[in-house]
DNA sequence: CTGTTAGCGCATTCAG
DNA sequence: CTGAATGCGCTAACAG
């Protein structure tokens, strides 16, 4: 069945193809009379106008590209919450682009952006090299807003979170328990999120009059056992130096250590504390319940879907180059409690 | 900066506008040389043709949507992996929907299709309602593909797992270790899905000579609040009424279940043992890990997206409505032990 | 309110 | 190997 073209529908209605044009666009220029008749001809032979033609026509293929590194991160989900809640009552149409990748992405970037198909984009990157690649693609001039990747180097306008105090607060939280050995089980630290929470534990430690003790900062990846292996060696310290508390980079990252120290027999947070970061649902459901940091990410994807939009609805170039950031806030649950050993 | 044309870089690069879009076609027609050159050009001015025109002129805008309910089941993850694997080698981009509303998503359906936006469809249904509407919205015949979707009223090509076999083998590993009280904690019953994990489950009982004892069959949906009173409910009756293990129908609902059962200070799998499905990655590290049935997703999303390319490549109209189902496999872990209950 | 006339940017004949 | 001509299906002035 061969599709038919908006010529088909005037010529089964008696009319001209601009009649029909002006229907499908709603122009209030048509009798209503005539509308219904032309909306039932195409309703009856399931007429659908070309996507491909009407974006050539008007310049503009009404889609928004959110670019993410993958959909395993929980909290992806709720980002895209956040920009389809916007996106939903606009005229405009989400696409969802992920790579099978989560670590290089760029391939993706390439295709979206070499394909044109996106009158712009939003994109969630963590890493500096694909963000480099994403400007370099980018000189062409699409409306972009990343989110997620503050304090990277880049013009383009961006939503993130406040992770340093974040961070900050972690701290206090724990130096006001007591705690006076506190370890990082950090994430790759040249993604500026890592860097940023690490800053504000550190500040509030010198805020305490502490410095960070020596081999307390253990780099990890995603990796599970890598992050097993440096919980694993932590505890093994001696118990003037081991460490009463623990702040891992991420949620996940924090139920595995809290894995870990369940199979080593550690009590928590009776022996040692366990923070988290994100606040993604699970935390609230593990045992014990994870005290951690909430980042509003919803609310992140509506600032960004927000900022596109005016950036897209503006007459071109009005070089709106906006930093947002958002609040973080610490949850305290059951994961973290006094500091007992030798204080 | 107004966007270039292939008529520019045509004059940019003195040839005209039909070799320049042989080279983009990678036409092998074009001298090399010239090839090189119009690529710099091109590159130089950072010109990306429009997507809206070339999708015109072809016919096809060279785009896969796959509609899904939502990003917060852990498993669209999986299935979306599957199918990025299959197309990402194709000259296909795939374009993912989703909606604000896990429930009803037939709006997402109507916008995706009415806009014309993909040449072909892949979409998650588990609803009939949703499903219905995605029929009669398409009678227009662009090829669509149903994924996780089996056992449901359609035409259409679909693949999906083998939810009878898994709950069968729940069954006979329950059976296996001395449970004759299995209660179900079910999800929506007029799911297919749902069903036919039932069906496994009750046909194995019978192979045992047993029948589901009355009152062991807690219909829920996706409610944590829901599952954790159906689970206190079970848990309430006399001895020996009360279920010796639980069949939760998915891995989620498994995990509420073993929280409410933590904090009721029941022992699992001491006093009660309990089934998940779906086997997400969190299975394994939940304390204690859940025994579940795991079912291929990334797998599922790479059939569904070779039917889609057949279909698409092929002359239209071939017919292939075939039907998929690939296996489930039980994973022993340590949430399921032997009945000690007043056996 | 409706019909006419041009393009939108590219692919694809068909001659050179 | 290259250039000129034509059309993909629709929108957007402009006349009537």
């Amino acid at each position: 069945m061969a599709n038919l073209t908006i010529r088909d529908i005037a010529r089964l209605s008696g009319l001209s193809k601009s009649t029909v044009s002006l229907v499908l666009n709603n122009s209030p220029k048509v009798d209503p009379k005539t509308r219904r008749r032309v909306l039932a001809v195409m309703r009856e032979h399931n007429y659908v106008p070309s996507f491909a033609a009407t974006a050539l026509a008007k310049g503009n293929t009404g889609l928004i590209g959110m670019i993410v590194p993958g959909l395993t991160w929980r909290f992806m989900a709720n980002i895209n919450y956040g920009v389809a809640k916007v996106i939903e009552d606009t005229k405009y149409e989400i696409v969802l682009f992920t790579s099978t990748n989560e670590r290089d992405y760029s391939g993706a970037i390439d295709r979206v952006i070499s394909s044109g198909v996106c009158a712009g984009l939003i994109v969630v990157a963590h890493d500096q090299q694909v963000l480099d690649r994403l400007v370099e693609l980018n000189r062409g001039g699409m409306p972009t807003v990343l989110v997620d990747t503050l304090g990277a180097i880049s013009d383009l306008p961006a939503v993130g979170a406040d992770n340093y105090t974040g961070g900050l607060l972690v701290g206090r939280h724990l130096l006001g328990l007591g705690h006076r050995r506190i370890a990082s089980i950090l994430g790759p630290t040249d993604h500026p999120y890592v860097q940023e929470r690490r800053r504000g534990l550190r500040d509030a430690m010198h805020e305490a009059g502490l410095e960070p003790g020596p081999g307390l900062e253990a780099e990890t990846d995603f990796e599970e056992a890598l992050i097993r292996s440096r919980t694993r060696e932590l505890m093994r310290l001696s118990p003037d130096r081991r460490p009463t508390a623990l702040f891992a980079y991420h949620d996940s990252a924090a139920f595995t250590v809290l894995n870990e120290l369940a199979e080593a027999g550690v009590r928590v947070p009776e022996d040692v504390s366990v923070v988290g970061f994100n606040d993604i649902d699970a935390a609230a459901h593990v045992r014990p319940a994870l005290t951690t940091v909430q980042q509003p990410f919803a609310d992140m994807g509506r600032r960004a879907a927000d900022i596109l939009l005016t950036a897209l609805d503006s007459t071109e170039s009005d070089e709106i180059s906006q930093r947002i950031v958002l609040p973080t806030k610490l949850i305290v649950r059951d994961s973290t409690g006094p500091a007992t050993a030798d204080r």
